[in-house]
DNA sequence: TCATCAATTTGATATGGGTCAATGCTGTTG
DNA sequence: CAACAGCATTGACCCATATCAAATTGATGA
């Protein structure tokens, strides 16, 4: 595999348990492989065959019923860990939403790995404790909210994950980005039909609340009125 | 701390990780607690200061909006673990359903420890991704299943939970069983009213899908039905 | 420049589940 | 035993969101 050593996440992602001599074994048990926007990495109940780090790109995690409903449970960025260790089978399928660069390993080499390595499964449990609070949260959501609270929350925290990290320590939240997420998509985020979701963007527009320069877009204009709305 | 010996979960819960030299150490730091149906142990968006095991009994963990509403995020049963460990707050409340005995630990205490003992903390990794699985299940059902898909879905998980193993390792569900839920809370687990949970129980019991023979009690009658109707 | 296609928006209508209100149970207490 | 309190059920009605259908937009490439 590429050299880890000038990989663009080796510091935010699990990986930063590991000093160069234990990076360098990990390292030799993985590879690099890109995945083009659409293309699944993970499919739902087959087995548990890998697990990667995204270094690059914004990757989904859905399941859905048989009869072709989807909702999707949780989505990855850069540095975040994808993929079920510890067991045979998946429970999610994971696709690529934009094109994307990944660090996969089989999964039995990386459990193998990590039970050896007590510091990496404790960055694991940490991530995973906090993606079960962001789950909850979605839950919340999900259960109880109205399709203009779900609406807000959802562009608050797509500006809150955009937002860039000015001189000071302070994350500043992006006042105008790019969705990764098709109308469609973001209905099966949010527990809504695509044309909910389409009502509600050009209402927030209409109420100047927000701004949609392209279809992918997004100006958030009035921040404070986004916060009343989320609820 | 009343003696491990005896405890009902030891070799189910996290516990299970520990020999009995490090057995004693953690109970040395723990206490037995009893809680009464209703009682709160920890409170949303407050320091997390205690971590439990669940001993007897059982849990809900909910996260609730400013004007009130409640989402039940989480279930909790002997044997499991609950709180928040390695973070500051609690995003999530957790009160009592029936009464319960837990086994408390300071966070802090139980962060150091779990640091200095790996198996710990691989137990801990484990049932964490195991409960993530089962939380993003439920996102499905939240954001996409209709009230009798959610009813169904509910009383075969229930019927799972409390169904009994056998002289055979193959666990049996339970054909009867006493729900640990008000009609209200089976609402707040389901996103779903009160009215709608009453209406959706009525149905199934005209249809002879189950019965009812007191407000707390199911039987399941036509389990295949159930199946159906879960999707 | 135009044709094509997919994604999105908009409109008309339907309906599942919510809301509000009344009634009925069940278990508890004086 | 009667009175009460707290659930739970039932009924009538309504509305937010889904569904179905058509129009619009924007990107792509011939």
């Amino acid at each position: 595999m590429a050299s880890c050593d000038t990989c663009l996440v080796r510091n935010r992602a699990i990986c930063a348990a590991l000093d160069n001599r234990e990076i360098a074994a990990l390292s030799a048990m993985g590879r690099r492989r890109s995945v083009t926007a659409g293309e699944s990495l993970i499919w739902e109940d087959d087995d548990s065959l890998l697990v990667a780090n995204v270094i690059e790109g914004v990757l989904k995690m859905t399941t859905s019923t048989a009869d072709g409903r989807e909702q999707i449970v949780g989505v990855a960025y850069p540095s975040d860990f994808i993929g079920r260790p510890f067991s045979q089978t998946s429970q999610t399928s994971v696709v690529a939403l934009t094109d994307a660069r990944v660090c996969v390993f089989s999964r039995n080499d990386f459990d193998r790995f990590a039970r050896e390595h007590p510091e990496l499964e404790h960055k694991l449990l940490e991530r995973t404790l906090a993606e079960l609070d962001r789950t909850r949260a979605w839950m919340m959501l999900l259960g109880r909210k109205t399709a203009s609270e779900k609406i807000a929350t959802f562009l608050l925290d797509m500006s809150d994950r955009f937002g860039n990290v000015g001189c000071t320590t302070l994350h500043v939240p992006a006042q105008r980005f790019t969705l990764p997420f098709s109308r469609q998509q973001v209905a099966d985020l949010l527990g809504l039909t695509i044309e909910t979701v389409s009502r509600q963007f050009t209402r927030l527009k209409i109420d100047r609340v927000i701004g949609l320069p392209s279809r992918r877009e997004v100006e958030v204009i009035d921040r404070h009125a986004l916060t009343e709305l989320a609820g």
